[in-house]
RNA sequence: ACCUGGGUGGCGGAAUUGGUAGACGCGCUGGACUUAAAAUCCAGUUUCCCGCAACGGAAGUACGGGUUCAACUCCCGUCCCGGGUACCA
């Protein structure tokens, strides 16, 4: 009887699937456990080895928590809306619902095939309406709400109607416009328009003019974390920055609380790194300087009507950065005024000049009409300047106003530039350059001339600038002597008792672009218009908001469907798809979709309670299943999802909808399967009659050596038939060609003509016979047929050896590339465990006999070793374990079921189908997934003395064998009288003896 | 540039708290079984030196220093590779 995997993997998926083995109740008496893989987006290429290595470690783990009685959660489905399957849809004609079903189809498939313990019955898809619904729904609910920095929490909004109705806005400023400042007598004198204008900076959830990241291949606008150096993520199409309506997550209110959860969350340092980056803070201080441009005179008072001015909708957080310029704290009443953010308010005194952000309001009033024209073509140059351009090449380019800012301590003058290095989007967009101590303001500086004030005395070399808070400080009056590091304190202190300068926090990261203006989304549940005094633009759907009021739709009306569109081409306006569908912008609905992370924010939370059709997931099931106690998934989603995960749980639990407000305990992140490429070199010729000619590595190798040229025309001869034929030039060419009909380096000739019609009669220049192909480790890619796809693996080896070898691979965090090389061992492995049980002669060996101590011993060493390695996420060496319990039992001769019944419950988490059959084999009932875990006895695992490594000075020599409880001196004594200790003593008497029970001796001479 | 993870045999990797470096597997070499092959089993396999062999010796975890009875592990400096961020004041 021989382990016929096929057959045995075939049978008991039929057999889960049946009996609803993995069928997960919300209702037990049993501790919960919540595993959870981040689910995919159903793409066409399908599965590569790659994708199921995360999902196979948390499968094991959620199988080995089973076991250990844990009442698991392990659900999956799939991020089906997104730019790619729009693409694919207007590239092919298929609809996105059409081919996102057939990829669905396909990639269930595909994971059937590895035997996961999935609760399919719980699935979510998030482009399902009963799915999106709910989108729509917390969408409705971020709409509705406010974030309250006074309780730092989210709030209704009619709260803030109520307060804005008995007390203005003074206590709550609004985040979007925070110079906006009414009094209850003014509130209700606004009329609707402007309420809702007003409200609109409040929402968490808003729309808002701002700077994007506007991608015009893909005619959509994208995330700043979607975007990398400049180009889309996806097709790396070039992005520009564009002004456009767009909708808005206010997740910068939630910066501190997604800050602080990282203390209370398992994640890698290096993930928790990414997102402190990511989020970016700093803290420092506003300072307001006083502006004097020579020649310009009678400057005015900043206008009354700009403190109360009110934007169309709220401010993208791009732009808000312009926000605090001209407004010189309260009560000054300076001509002019720049405010700046700084961090190191300590280097007042070495300010030698200001540089503001070219988009800078201010500029237009202070340039001076010497400079004026100056100006402006420097900011033309800059607009002409693309994101791409800027970040490629950083050139020191600036140009000066004209005008001058007094330091209010030193009263000099300092001169202001723009500059492109200025960034309009962060802080106040203007900075107080301090060459000595920053590197690109000493650039700068040294470019444009500009004199370096020295304030940190010898830590200033005059080369470069020294960033150091631990410098005495000099030149700067009545700070001088003070380390800069306490100066900062005594500086702000002093501004703010001046009133020209406040304590401030900033963050890095921006509120979340949440539209797209695309089709395959989900729709969101709004209507423009609703103002009866102002008309809705008749068709100015790009427009809309401008003039009209965003009006929710009642909760009970969604879902709001997505309409079939047989066009996926952009609006008349640029818009989304959406508004081409006649229906659609008769209702005045929103025509942008929502973003791919939309539904991903919050699907951990339905599969608790997927079937729901009240409530997105019931109180009573997020407080069962609470937080996901293991979240396994690749670090490409550190800021993207994960923040954007972590902000709605806060801002869900804020409102009282669910019980936690982080929704991970513990991340684990799975490396990358690399692809390993293999290359073949082909051989250029001028003369198009011969056969394509490929040379094997070795001999490329030696490519420009005369042996080379002498070996190449003579086979090239030999091939073309013709003697006398001349090559000239030689030149290569290096192709990828298909990993799977190359064996190890060794490309299968045959198989490669086949491969591809043009190489059909191809010749190969071999060496000792064979054709060597070239390596390289690239990214795991169908591009460059480096894929290797699991079903084949699957198909020829079995499911449960796919599974184990992945593990055995290495860690799962670490990146790695993929080698099939190694998979016969693990399979090996498989079938001498069968061997146990059954022989391929004589049937039957195992026995009821009873079990021996040394067999038991190795049972419970393995168990104790498996169960520590998987509980640490180490299953290649839990692997490993289980190999050499096998070949410990296997030289043993033991097939006592007492002993091997435990090595199959112990294996079934790693190779659950071998595992079945064989629980089923030796006589039991049911499930092996229902047996209880085996508990190690420790009785059999206790030694009474132990083979010691005794070292001289350090170096291992010898080894003996000594009692466990022996003493210092009875240890001296049996170690001195060994003969190898004599001979390194060579008669000496040891200088010490270190004697560490349990682990070692060394013998110091 | 900054942050971050890493560098160990021919290869993937192991060494969990400073305590026998190279577990386990692949590959390779030799052998057994077989008419033969597959499968299986056995032995060997870090490098170098001596030797028929046993035994023995030296070096060895990117490189250079240091701490320690003892360092892959801790500290300082250098180099290389992967990931993240990229003018964030």
């Amino acid at each position: 009887m021989e382990y016929n995997f096929s057959e045995i993997e075939k049978k008991w998926q039929q057999h889960w699937t049946k009996n609803g083995s993995y069928k997960v109740s919300n209702d037990t008496g049993k501790p919960k456990f919540y595993v959870l893989d981040m689910f995919p987006y159903p793409s066409g290429a399908g599965l590569h080895v790659g994708h199921p290595l995360g999902y196979i470690a948390s499968d094991i783990y959620a199988r080995y928590k089973r076991l250990k009685g844990f009442n698991v959660l392990h659900p999956m489905g799939y991020d089906a809306f997104g730019l790619p399957a729009e693409q694919y849809a207007i590239d092919h004609g298929i609809h996105p619902a059409v081919s996102t079903g057939d990829n669905i189809k396909n990639f269930r498939r595909q994971l059937d095939n590895i035997g996961f313990c999935f609760d399919w019955d719980r699935q979510v898809l998030t482009s399902e309406p009963s799915y999106y619904k709910w989108t729509q729904w917390i969408f409705l609910q971020l709409f509705k709400s406010w974030y309250d920095r006074k309780q730092n929490k989210a709030m209704p909004i009619e709260e803030l109607v109520r307060l804005f109705e008995t007390e203005g806005n003074k206590a709550h400023p609004s985040p979007g416009d925070p110079r906006l400042r009414f009094t209850a007598e003014e509130w209700a004198a606004f009329d609707r328009r402007r309420k809702e204008d007003i409200l609109m900076n409040y929402r968490l959830a808003y729309c808002g003019y701002g700077e994007v990241n506007w991608c015009e291949a893909l005619g959509t606008v994208l995330a700043n974390d979607e975007v990398i150096n400049g180009v889309s993520e996806r097709g790396g199409h070039p992005v520009i920055k564009k002004k456009l309506r767009q909708w808005y997550l206010r997740i910068t209110d939630y910066a501190d609380r997604l800050l602080q959860g990282l203390e209370t969350v398992d994640f890698s340092d290096a993930m928790k790194e990414m997102q402190t980056n990511w989020i970016g803070k700093s803290f420092g201080a506003e300072i307001t300087f006083e502006v004097r441009t020579p020649g310009v005179p009678g400057q005015t008072t900043l206008a009354p009507a700009d403190s109360t001015r009110i934007g169309a909708g709220s401010r993208g957080k791009s732009d808000a950065g312009t926000a605090g310029a001209g407004e010189a704290g309260e009560g000054t009443a300076a001509p002019h005024a720049l405010t700046v953010y700084t961090t190191r308010p300590d280097t007042i005194f070495g300010v030698d000049f200001m540089v503001v952000a070219p988009e800078h309001e201010l500029i237009e009033k202070i340039v001076s009409p010497e400079q004026r024209q100056a100006v402006e073509e420097y900011i033309t140059y800059v607009k002409s300047r693309s994101e791409r351009e800027r970040m490629a090449e950083k050139k020191i380019t600036g140009c000066f106003t004209g005008a001058y800012a007094i330091n209010p301590f030193s009263g000099l003058q300092i001169p202001i530039w723009i500059s492109e290095y200025v960034l309009a989007g962060y802080g106040t967009g203007a900075i107080m350059a301090v060459p000595c101590g920053d590197e690109r303001d000493f650039k700068f500086a040294q470019h444009f001339g500009i004199p370096i004030t020295n304030i940190i005395g010898d830590f200033y070399n005059g080369k470069e600038a020294n960033p150091t808070k631990e410098a005495k400080l000099q030149n700067s009056d009545f700070l001088d002597g003070i380390v800069m590091r306490d100066a900062i304190v005594i500086v702000i202190n002093k501004l703010e008792k001046r009133g020209i300068g406040v304590r401030k926090v900033n963050y890095r990261m921006r509120d979340a672009a949440f539209s797209r203006q695309r089709y395959w989304g989900e729709p969101f549940p709004i209507v423009w218009g609703g103002d009866e005094q102002s008309e809705v633009p008749e068709r100015g759907r790009a427009q809309l908001g401008h003039g009209s009021i965003a009006i929710p739709l009642d909760e009970k009306e969604l879902p709001l469907e997505l309409p079939h569109v047989e066009k996926y081409g952009p609006g008349p306006e640029g818009e989304g798809p959406l508004a081409n569908v006649a229906s659609w912008t008769a209702r005045h609905l929103e025509t942008n979709t929502m973003p791919g992370y939309a539904g991903s924010s919050w699907y951990f939370l339905r599969y608790m309670d997927p079937h729901n059709e009240e409530v997105f997931c019931s109180r009573q099931a997020s407080d069962y299943w609470g937080q996901v106690d293991l979240y396994i998934g690749g670090t490409e989603h550190a800021v993207g999802h994960l923040l954007y995960s972590r902000m709605w749980t806060k801002f869900l639990f804020d409102r009282g909808f669910i019980g936690h407000d982080e929704p991970y305990k513990r991340l684990v992140n799975q490396g990358m399967i690399q692809g390993s490429s293999r290359f073949v070199y082909r051989l250029e010729l001028k003369d198009s009659t011969t056969p394509p000619i490929f040379l094997s590595y070795g001999i490329r190798a030696i490519e420009g050596t005369p042996e080379f040229h002498e070996l190449v025309t003579l086979a090239v001869r030999n091939i073309a038939g013709d003697p006398a034929l001349e090559l000239g030039t030689i030149s290569l060419s290096q192709l990828h060609v298909d990993v799977n009909i190359v064996d190890g380096v060794e490309l299968d000739t045959a198989a490669f003509k086949k491969w591809r019609a043009e190489y059909a009669n191809a010749e190969f220049i071999l060496e000792e016979g064979k054709y060597i192909c070239g390596v390289e480790v690239e990214k795991m890619s169908k591009r460059l047929y480096n894929t290797v796809n699991p079903d084949d693996l699957v198909n020829k080896y079995g499911a449960d050896t796919f599974r184990m070898y992945e593990m055995f691979l290495g860690p799962v965090e670490q990146s790695k590339p993929w080698d099939t090389k190694g998979i016969e061992g693990v399979h090996r492995f498989l079938r001498k465990c069968w061997r146990l049980f059954f022989d391929e002669n004589k049937g039957k060996v195992w026995t009821t006999e009873k079990a021996t101590e040394a067999e038991l011993k190795t049972i419970y060493k393995t168990i104790k070793k498996a169960e520590e390695d998987t509980e640490r996420f180490s299953f290649n060496t839990g692997v490993s374990a289980l190999m050499i319990g096998v070949n410990e039992l296997t030289e043993l001769k033991c097939h006592k079921k007492e002993v091997l019944e435990k090595l199959i419950i112990i294996l079934t988490p790693y190779a659950p189908h071998v595992c079945e059959e064989l629980w089923q084999l030796i006589g039991n009932e049911g499930s092996v997934l229902d047996a209880p875990y085996p508990k190690v006895e420790e009785k059999y695992l206790v030694e009474s003395a132990k083979n010691y490594p005794i070292a001289i000075n350090g170096k291992t020599r010898t080894e003996m064998n000594i009692a466990l409880d022996a003493t210092q001196q009875q240890v001296e004594e049996l170690v001195l009288a060994d003969d190898v200790v004599k001979k390194w003593l060579e008669g000496n008497a040891p200088k010490k003896i270190i004697y560490v029970k349990n682990k070692m001796i060394n013998v110091v001479v």
